[in-house]
DNA sequence: CGTCGTCCATACCGCAACGGTATCGAGTCC
DNA sequence: GGACTCGATACCGTTGCGGTATGGACGACG
């Protein structure tokens, strides 16, 4: 009925992305025949057309734009559980912590010092990312994460809130902005934000791959940005910070896959939640 | 490198289930020698064991384990992008309601109305039923369901809050409490409660399947039940109600697959909000 | 202690289906 | 109308899936 093998989504996701059977059958290392008999076959399977087929341009139908954004999830998946149970089978285990450089709001030293008095603790290994933090948890790459919201997007992963971090805005020292005590979101209307690679809404403005990249450009006064104010602890030369009086706060969360929650991830957030606790105190 | 076939997963959680290559094999409608080699040429191509065989009972390794309950969800993606795919080239489109009975507190007719006076609305089905409402989300029966939070595992999904409703306690009139003006949690404690098939948290307590049967068992004092105040509408003879001061309350939200915001999904999503909006304004 | 029964693995075979090469046919551009 | 592009069709070799028969390890039992 609906046993539709990967092979055959791997091939019709292919083609959807190219629009073209020739490039698509080069992607895969096939020719292009197969490949066209292939999506016949799955169309005829389906009962649907997936592609308008014209001799210039292929276009998707609404089935085959359906397929192809959850035939990508499906694959995803896939590979995620390949990729799990693998890690969850090799003799050295560990656990693999994604997280963005200084992305941690100072808790970390708690959090492991917490995970690694756990009994059967494993060794931490650190996956450093700016972006593509949630879709290394997505994908099985990455055990567990250190991710903000709303500033990354958690679908598909579980997670728990550590602590609410007021934001900032990080500006040149001569900038205009800087003679305020502090600002609002209206004021920085005007000014150009660069972009992280991982953000859920692109906009205009730089991309900037690491914290480096960005003071540089902020200290140049070609940008602003908002960052949480953990970065006061992190003085930068020719940076300075105002206050931002409504900007949303940025929630430090501990992301896991959803429905992978081990022993040794629900240990981490155990000792995740922990820290959080005694440093909110403190 | 790690292109495992959905065939091979079929038979993995297959293997996984029974703990028995025969059984399984038959329960796969194919012979054991296919099905032994199949899981070894698994195993080898992923490099790491899923199962000790011992020729009395078999068990999964850790590997095993990770990939029995990862191979599920891919194995609900695929079937949940085919099917999604397939209703979306249907020539009949429609948009497939999953609901319990009565479990709209009053706010369906305002929905659909609402609904029902978009441009390119679709004929609404309805899919009532109590247990099950957030797999078939997930595995694409329904487009769209009304549920409960936290009643219902909204894992997997995206929802939006549509109202908060207290809940109250139904009684049999005899009943102890019914003494009382309100109660709360800790009076309950020494009762039986009926099950929803549904419920996140099983306990012990009948099954109860429908309205009916839990009115039935409450008037005749064998459980009592924590219900919305939206029973109060709907009297049943020999059943009283009284408040729960301190029961968490449930929220109605309107439910999705989550990636799956479809235009239509869309539609009624907003037209949902609408309604609720109204609602508790009047 | 040998026999039997259970259960998975191996050996071998036939056939379906996958992929490759060559070619056709429709639509497009000049 | 000719040349070109691009997908579909025809045909063929090979892979690999599934079936039957059998082997071999292990535990139960008399």
């Amino acid at each position: 009925m609906d046993d539709v093998e990967t092979r055959e989504l791997r091939y019709f996701v292919a083609v959807a992305e190219e629009l073209h059977f020739g490039r698509a059958a080069v992607r895969l290392g096939i020719a292009q025949p197969p490949l066209s008999r292939a999506i016949r076959r799955l169309e005829h399977r389906m009962g649907v057309a997936l592609l308008e087929r014209t001799s210039r341009g292929n276009h998707l139908t609404e089935a085959g734009e359906v397929l192809l954004r959850e035939a990508r999830v499906a694959l995803d998946a896939i590979s995620a559980a390949v990729r799990r149970s693998r890690r969850a089978g090799a003799a050295q285990r560990s656990l693999v912590l994604a997280m963005k450089p200084g992305g941690d709001e100072g808790l970390l030293p708690r959090i492991l010092a917490a995970y690694e008095s756990e009994p059967d603790a494993l060794p931490v290994e650190f996956a450093f990312s700016l972006g593509e933090r949630a879709a290394m948890l997505r994908s099985g790459r990455a055990d567990v994460g250190l991710l903000h919201h709303p500033q990354n997007d958690l679908q598909g992963l579980a997670s728990e809130a550590l602590s609410v971090e007021r934001r900032v805005v990080a500006l040149a020292e001569e900038h205009r902005l800087a003679a305020c005590d502090s600002v609002c979101l209206a004021d920085l209307a005007g000014e150009t934000m660069p972009q992280w690679p991982e953000a859920v809404d692109r906009g205009p403005g730089p991309v900037v791959r690491d914290a480096g990249e960005l003071m540089q450009l902020v200290a140049l006064g070609r940008v602003v940005a908002l960052v949480g104010e953990s970065a006061l602890d992190r003085p930068y030369r020719g940076v300075t910070y105002r206050a931002v009086r409504d900007a949303p706060p940025a929630t430090l969360v501990v992301a896991w896959p959803e429905g992978s929650r081990s022993r040794h991830v629900a240990a981490f957030v155990r000792a995740a939640r922990t820290a959080a606790t005694h440093h909110s105190r403190a």
